[in-house]
DNA sequence: GTCTATAGAAAGATAGAC
DNA sequence: GTCTATCTTTCTATAGAC
């Protein structure tokens, strides 16, 4: 690949990456172009030449984020199946995670936004969801029969809790439903 | 009351209700105060006589909404507490609420939106949320000795459905999810 | 590809008439 | 209290130099 090649790639992965972040932070209308560019160490100009608008950004900045997050993440050999989902519960459902100090999920941290934008969007939320679904699903059935019914309760949990919590104004009540969450994931994932 | 004052509660009413269904829909930033008062069928400079600012109307939309849906429905005299609950669930998690056709719930409609703004709104969100956690708490009581945990699990679920639901492109999915979060729910409500 | 400069549109908030 | 008119700011997107 050519040295400028090269360079705008990096260019438009620091873009994709002070996207997300600040969209988590900020939400999509309060997001300018401008504070996106400065945060990637560029200026407007330089933007359109990586993205064709704003709401381009937006989903490229989304599949790049899910694309880096839980629903990809690799189990380590030394862990079993049932170990690494009981790891996992517990990294999303932190306060780590809430607080957006490690790689944010886009189906918690941007669910009422997405929903009121257009379809691609929310086409692209729903291939996301999906992925999050199967890879419990497979990590999930070597060690317990659990029903697609409660694998679906889970997720909705999982993202229902990180996204309340996220709202809500109080620690004590964040650890509280955080921790509730984990409990009942375990507890549904070993159900019949 | 005086006629004047009778007559600017009621534009005020009007005002709240047009404002939370367009910030449903669409969200805080996406939603102009001029969209507001014309759905309200009023204009823009009357907005002033009533609310201080836009995100003054936001916490006080949220507020009247709030006081108008599930977190303060009354049960029925001739329904028991199990069945109520039962009947509760299955309205919350429903196409007629993902799709806003009923009084929508604050806490699920407008979560990431609402984690983005000032404290005194996620001030309000907490109240909120804490209100239908006593709700379902007190008809719960009666006939189940179900965990505090549980209790929260059931909230962040139901919550998470109808969030996860609307940002959901594809209908089979969505009838897929609420009636797992139903299920799951009732099931978390009567275990101990 | 990135920069500075700017066009053009939209929206929050205010002023003053009725 | 509600209206029309307007100030002011902010932001997306484009133009043109390097």
């Amino acid at each position: 690949m050519p040295r400028s090649a090269e360079q705008k790639k990096r260019s438009r992965q620091r873009i994709l990456k002070s996207a997300f972040k600040l969209f988590t932070e900020q939400g999509f209308e309060n997001t300018s172009i401008d504070q996106i560019m400065h945060h990637a160490g560029l200026t407007r100009g330089a933007f359109y030449a990586h993205f064709a608008s704003k709401s381009d950004l937006y989903q490229q900045a989304i599949l790049n984020a899910a694309a880096g997050s839980y629903v990809v993440r690799r189990k380590p050999q030394h862990l079993d199946n049932k170990a690494w989902i009981e790891t996992l519960l517990s990294s999303y459902l932190s306060r780590d995670h809430v607080e957006n100090r490690e790689a944010a999920c886009p189906l918690a941290f941007l669910t009422t936004d997405i929903a009121t934008r257009e379809p691609e969007v929310r086409n692209t939320y729903t291939k996301i969801y999906k992925k999050l679904n199967n890879l419990i699903h497979q990590h999930t059935q070597t060690y317990s029969n659990c029903s697609e019914t409660n694998l679906l309760a889970v997720t909705a949990m999982m993202i229902g809790g990180v996204a309340i919590s996220r709202a809500l104004n109080e620690q004590e009540t964040v650890d509280q439903v955080l921790e509730a969450c984990k409990r009942a994931a375990q507890t549904l994932l070993s159900e019949t």
